[in-house]
DNA sequence: TATGAATGAGAATTCATTCAT
DNA sequence: CATGAATGAATTCTCATTCAT
């Protein structure tokens, strides 16, 4: 929808934003190789020598579109989470919650998928996004249960699978809503898995056994 | 007794056999767009005119692959769940080291990786893979649990999240392993992982509460 | 002008060098940069693919171009240079007369300044043309002048100058021919020259001085 | 008395010259193709849109730089040709020199390379070239040669050959230089080009016959 | 069946030229 | 006069697919 501005104006710092918003569209539509500058182009509502006046590359162009997206994150998380005062037990309900609705509101999704789907070609991208977000959040989870761990909160075992055996659910459920939903799979409550997992994870999965 | 060209004739049939493991290779390696039928033909041993004898398009070897890999495991683990004849906690843990096992040993983790990222571009491949595996494995636990807690040995809840609450770390560590550790992450064992998980997720992640 | 032959049949060793025909004509019309690999293609009677069978890119085919019309023309005249029996002053017309000739039958003045007018963007090719073609030239000019000097047929002086009073008129008329010419100015009889210059260099310009 | 701000006033007017001149170097560096017009603007320290003020595209800019370089150089070797009184053959080495001089400092053989590699793209340049260089020089010298003639001083023969005999060495040697001197060739002296083929022009290459 | 030379549609990229400011 | 962001036609190169042999 072209607005009743002027054809275009010296916008030299909006346009790449721009343009890496229309990119990220496209790449999670359609995956890099498949993706056609000329259809980025259209949505950003430029001409395709618009976009070499900002990145130099459709490779390029692909970075930046996955850096964008990296960017703002983890730190969020891990203020909340490190503020946190309470037991290890009140806190990790919170952060699956928050978990489920940063892979319902944002673009995450979209992005890992294309940095999986990519992973082989742009392998310094996968190391980004290991580097700034995966790492970064199991880092951070880990600590917490390590923390937790000593104040005798938490059972012993390898804080590192601990904190895997609290996310992966989440990640489990992303893939699904954004794989295999659109293809016809039942729809997953990304909020319910979260609470449930949270209570599941924190206290078994086992009936209580019943004292003799 | 077998004929003179043994080895000639049965070239023959395994041809396609071939092809498709060889394009497994390639596509694992390159994803589908960057893969090229010269390379997929070469490493096959056969010309690329060949291809087209077995294979109508690039599509068509891509999906051929995609099921080939699809096919075997489920079933083998179906039996070997039904057939279990002892208690909910027994079993868990064997199922997890299996799936460890498989997601280790098998192309299985380079096919999802596939798989997802050309989701957008091949959503009947994407749909195969929720129908013949995910849903499947899904399914298959989420009656394991169903029967469970019917027989009271797991608590109530919805068994098909109890099932991602099992599966999903096991998820996330394949994913780890395929696309995280080629670009330097740390090292993840997931036989560790699979025996962890199951006594945290049966038994719970806190300490024992202290009776008062 | 296509034959009656079959669309295409397997020529995988005449096609290089029909290509390289049809891609010096053009280069040698337009010049490399204005040259179309379109115009080359049709030309030769191929696609514009079929180029990338023999020539992995533009550069290349410009090079394949040079280097192919370098090859022949110096061995004929060494050879007919170093088995001369006679006098300088009998060779030295012969040699500028095979000069007049080859400038007006073969494709090197076309070549020539292909090379000297992309000598900045190819210096490779520069070096290969001054290799086999004009330091050969002015080399076996130059061996055939010392040993004139030696046995007292030629006035002192360096052999190297000497070579390019007798070859330097033949290059200017062979730029005069094609660059020129063809824009308009007074046509110039190679073969003539190189009879006048003959004698003129031989002889010198000026008349006999009256002896006193 | 100049005003407050010469600098920006005379800039103004020399705006042309300083953007023909910056033209002249990238041509001459990369060729007429090769070179791009935000190289040409940032040499001369203007911007790209400023070359438009001055000159409708590449071509025309083209023209200019040729032109240019035309102009100066024929004029005055004529002024002394003709004012000079002595005898041909004191004039010939004298020409020489002087022409060995301009190929030495001037730009004059870098714009002869680009007008040879474009002659075909460019006819007008070639044929602005040849009027106001090539032909007037030769004629210049045909005159001379012809009047020398006339006056015994010279041996019959067409003026114009005897006019390519004594300036081709010169040709060649500057093409020496500009296009095989920077890949390798051996350095060429064209002052003692200049020197040794006057005398040998004159007086011919063989040694004196001994009289019976 | 099998080959592999040939095809040609399609994509990324370049750069002279324009024009709102 | 001057700028430089924007344009888009033009060009090289790729590669899945075809087909004569």
């Amino acid at each position: 929808m072209t607005t009743a501005e002027p054809k275009w104006r010296r916008r030299k710092t909006a346009r790449p934003t721009e343009i890496v918003a229309a990119a990220l569209d496209v790449f999670a539509e359609k995956g890099f190789a498949a993706a056609r500058l000329d259809e980025i182009a259209a949505r950003a509502g430029v001409s395709k020598g618009a976009l070499y006046l900002y990145f130099a590359t459709k490779d390029d162009l692909f970075r930046a579109v996955v850096r964008e997206a990296v960017t703002p994150n983890i730190d969020a998380a891990r203020a909340m989470a490190q503020a946190f005062p309470g037991r290890f037990q009140d806190l990790a309900p919170l952060l699956l919650a928050r978990v489920a609705q940063i892979a319902t509101v944002s673009r995450a999704p979209d992005v890992a998928k294309m940095v999986i789907g990519e992973s082989h070609n742009f392998p310094d991208l996968a190391r980004v996004w290991h580097d700034t977000v995966v790492s970064q959040a199991i880092g951070l989870v880990t600590d917490l249960i390590a923390r937790a761990q000593a104040r005798g909160e938490v059972r012993p075992g390898d804080p590192r699978l601990h904190a895997l055996s609290l996310m992966g659910p989440m990640v489990a459920g992303m893939f699904w809503r954004t794989v295999f939903e659109p293809v016809g799979a039942a729809p997953l409550d990304l909020a319910a898995l979260a609470a449930q997992h949270a209570r599941t994870v924190l206290h078994g999965m086992l009936a209580e056994p019943r004292p003799a």
